[in-house]
DNA sequence: ATCACATTTGAACAGTTGTTCAATCGTTAT
DNA sequence: ATAACGATTGAACAACTGTTCAAATGTGAT
């Protein structure tokens, strides 16, 4: 898979491109700009990594997941929530690929898969302070 | 508003914290990272901000801004959607302070609002290409 | 084998979200 | 004034999301 998916040699560059046939005040402008979408399937999986942040939840756990690996419990306690509710969310995380987990015994450990999860969540809140 | 909200002397750090009354495996280690959260306010401000994001229609409107500054008819017309479709989202990137707008006669023209959706959106394009 | 415990799963529910449609507002021109 | 156009708004609707609850799975101890 291509680096910039930006430009029009996209790795899915032979899609169909959405057109305009009213002729429009800034039909140049638009019709400059169209190629230089991500191709849809970038766009969507984009849209689907921001929805797992789009929950105060599943920030919080992965805010607890910084300082250290956890088990399912030791985050329900930590949060105030059930182990089902920390369950389902941990899998979303896992489907994202935001987190990493392993088994000891009875014990299922998660810890952050890889520090896109600080930098992306440090992004966000240089926006939400300036 | 202090710069490092994830500290115990957070903004608003006389919040409620959750506590875990039930004695745990890990609770000495539940009980370190408790403090490390980021307030309440914060939280919800995080998860807000990328709820915004997480949506395909807005982020085509933000990839559309990052070449020119645009009418609504224009995006509207780019992405195949109706201009009430595309205003209402206009609205959901305006109230999270990720476009801003100037007024030109009948024609409103939206614009980034800086630097910081490119960065986001980069990090993000970033971790699912990897 | 049975028990206890950590975790996962599926169904159900309320709450939220994005688009459509119709109506309205703002601005410019006639 | 009216008309035309761009943009916005609100209600309605289907689609989606997060939590709860109950049941099931997996592992280790007795």
């Amino acid at each position: 898979m291509k680096k910039n998916c930006t430009s029009i040699d996209c790795c899915h560059s032979d899609e169909e491109i959405p057109r305009c046939e009213i002729p429009h005040v800034h039909g140049d402008v638009v019709s400059g700009i169209r190629p230089t979408f991500p191709c849809d399937e970038h766009l969507y999986a984009l849209a689907d990594l921001y929805k797992v942040f789009g929950d105060s939840t599943r920030i919080r756990i992965l805010y607890a997941l910084f300082e250290a690996e956890l088990c399912v419990c030791d985050i329900a306690d930590l949060l105030g929530m059930s182990p089902s509710a920390i369950s389902h969310q941990l899998r979303v995380l896992k489907q994202a690929r935001l987190v990493k987990y392993r088994r000891e015994g009875k014990t299922v450990f998660y810890a952050l898969a890889d520090d896109h999860v600080r930098t992306i969540l440090g992004q966000g809140m240089d926006h939400i302070e300036e």
